[in-house]
DNA sequence: ACAATCTTTCAATATTATTTGGAAGTTCGA
DNA sequence: TCGAACTTCCAAATAATATTGAAAGATTGT
């Protein structure tokens, strides 16, 4: 296959993964762009390669750089900034993971501690709170899981999975 | 917290977090509704109780039936069928991994490992095919854990890491 | 076979999310 | 301080997605 066709099928593909994922498909593009090009990329060149406005560009480019995805890197002599995408899989996955971590399992959690208290004792009452019972206990292991696993925790997890359990 | 309120509150929070996951704000709140309701229920009772039009309702059910999150239930005696929602919350975590596994990640891996073959081998080439690769590993391996992880592996592990951790 | 009751489909509509593009803001060097 | 070069904001337009509701399709008991 010819680059410009492989790079052309990743950041459609990587745009619509995103979209199934609640990513909005611009800022999958983005990065998707950012993490195969070689060196850092302007604006222009976002716009331009994605054919997306400037206004776009630059809030999907701030997003990235929010979620640590992406780096602003500035060229000497250059008066525009240029961006670069972290091209580590798995920083990437680990910042992905923290971040909807923070922004909705840590709420989840939360909301699922509330409502396991509910008053009442009727069979309704017991089948809700039994259920947010198990939610909350199964929800806040995977919290506390993702804030203490580390990188070689979880490489050795997916590599003595996959290969003892073959 | 009175129960209508706690309820209203679940439903409410599911649907949310099931809209920023991709999968659509209804599907999520009749999933919830099913969850907590300690008795099966008829397309008009979820129709009514979420404020949803039939087609909706009978559409929704239906996805959720895909996704083996609910089941059909019938009353002896009753022409109408009924609907109840898995309880088992890690049955519910597995067949909703094992079904994005199937949509998603799966095709994700395929054309990963397509991609990482494109010819040429110029900086921007090497960028792409680096990229590429990474990606496949990551993405492969995930699969495989998914694939062969079994309930209790799963237990194992967020158990240990969440008390060995600690 | 019919009528009653329930389910499914789908085109029209409504809602929600994304994108645009111009205006306002910022920064820097002369 | 000014103007050039760039970035950010945001209201309006557009596009994508979800929902409705009425009609068609099934199924069951008589």
């Amino acid at each position: 296959m010819e680059l410009h066709e492989a790079k052309d099928k990743f950041i459609q593909a990587w745009g619509a993964f995103g979209s199934q994922w609640g990513i909005n498909r611009s800022m999958a593009q983005v990065h998707a762009l950012l993490l195969i090009s070689p060196d850092p990329l302007s604006t222009e060149d976002v716009m331009e390669q994605l054919n997306i406005s400037r206004g776009n560009a630059n809030m999907n480019l701030r997003a990235l750089i929010d979620w640590h995805l992406v780096d602003r890197v500035l060229k000497t002599g250059e008066r525009r900034e240029f961006f670069q995408a972290e091209k580590d899989v798995w920083k990437i996955a680990t910042h992905i993971t923290r971040e909807r971590k923070k922004r909705e399992l840590e709420p989840m959690v939360r909301l699922l501690g509330e409502l396991k208290q509910t008053s009442g004792s009727n069979a309704e009452t017991k089948a809700f709170k039994q259920m947010a019972h198990d939610l909350h206990d199964l929800t806040s292991r995977i919290d506390a899981v993702l804030d203490r696993s580390t990188r070689s925790d979880v490489q050795w997890f997916l590599k003595a999975a996959s290969t003892l359990l073959r």
